[in-house]
DNA sequence: TAGTGGTCTAGACCACCTG
DNA sequence: AGGTGGTCTAGACCACTAG
């Protein structure tokens, strides 16, 4: 029988990931620097080092210059979301995408919620954008959207009629800091007809925040009609 | 003035995002070799590449062999979420955390969804375990869990009244895959009881199944009150 | 202050894939 | 066939921080 080699940064990562899920290496625990491991496995301190970084970006250990590097605690901790682009989304599974736009309001001020996740002031000036994104004909999320004007004024005057406001800014708008949250909200009246279900049904909602230089730009959510969700596995 | 170098990865990462945001680099474009920027920034390759990786992983860019490296033409946001294990995110908040077995039957068969989810047939035996968390004293989420006894038989002897199955299964049972899924349901009339709310309420769910070499161990579904979120930002 | 991980380099070989 | 990214090496210096 020929056993495969230990020898890549991948081989090494597996090597480990066994070590710590078979509790040879227990949480808490430290294991051996990355020179003698480097010896252990017959390879350059460099490879060692890709792996346990990799390792270390899953959540499995903990790694401090000097301290050494420990079994995480609390193993399983870390997950890596796709967040979708709704056009994409659907043209991906081979169902026709369109739009509607079903109104834009410039000059109102956004809920308190809304504001203060801005970080707005009285003196800003916010465009109000809600419309549908459809799959196959079928309502299969509400946009509601809020635009800082001081921000991105040029949106102002961009017919979001055929566009969503989200593809405008995907394409226009840079930003340097994010921000994702997800909730579940109780469908008000008007996004049940929307989406074409009942009063206070479970909708899945992605709460989207986007900063340029400290300013925030825009915060959307997006509320996905009833059975959708977001998967990922590892 | 001083600015700073480029030479680091990150600071080479930085430069590389810049020139995509500001579309000097545009969606679809191929942009220029390793050995170019290498040269272009007086640094060894391998630094690009590290760069370049990073960019790769968070989805900007797409790299293939031969083709070269072309700016992605749809930005896909790749989200990183810190998966909550609830005692620790309660007590790292400073409240107290409280568990309660509500009950723990064995030998009954999961509802379709899940005996799908799980991979099972006829011949598998479960165990079935519904339990709360709480902060506080109040109540916080609701534990679904169904366990594959042919995998995890240990588990049917442990006392699940003063630890929560996902303690046990966490510090016991080893997996190669797992996969998450986050939805929102409907809080059923047993559900809105457990968590203090009304029917109906809007439940934000982390659905999680783990299998070890192809056997599903155990699917638990966590559902939380109302008011819950979870959130990343980048 | 000394041990650890973080990073960079220069060079090399190779896997992959497009043209 | 040849260009590209993927990876490994051996060595070096540095940043951080525990003791």
């Amino acid at each position: 029988m020929n056993y495969p080699a230990i020898n890549s940064w991948q081989d090494i990562q597996s090597e480990i990931l066994e070590r710590i899920q078979s509790r040879q290496w227990k949480p808490g625990e430290l294991i051996p620097n990355e020179a003698d491991l480097a010896r252990e496995f017959g390879c350059a301190r460099s490879t060692v080092n890709r792996a346990l970084q990799a390792v270390a970006d899953q959540g499995w250990i903990d790694r401090r210059r000097k301290a050494g590097t420990r079994v995480a605690l609390h193993p399983i901790r870390r997950a890596t979301l796709d967040i979708p682009i709704l056009r994409r989304e659907i043209e991906l599974k081979g169902q026709a995408y369109s739009y509607e736009l079903v109104r834009k309001v410039e000059g109102r001020t956004p809920p308190p919620r809304v504001l203060e996740q801005m970080d707005g002031d009285a003196s800003s000036s916010f465009l109000h954008v809600l419309a549908r994104h459809f799959c196959d004909k079928k309502p299969y999320a509400v946009e509601d959207r809020w635009i800082n004007l001081n921000a991105v004024p040029e949106i102002a005057d961009v017919a979001l009629e055929s566009q969503s406001a989200n593809e405008w800014l995907v394409h226009n708008a840079r930003f340097t800091k994010a921000e994702i949250e997800f909730r579940a909200v109780n469908a008000s009246k008007e996004q049940a007809r929307l989406l074409g279900t009942d009063t206070g049904s479970a909708l899945f909602v992605i709460d989207r925040g986007t900063w340029f230089e400290g300013a925030a730009i825009t915060r959307v959510d997006l509320l996905f009609a009833p059975g959708y969700s977001i998967k990922t596995s590892f």
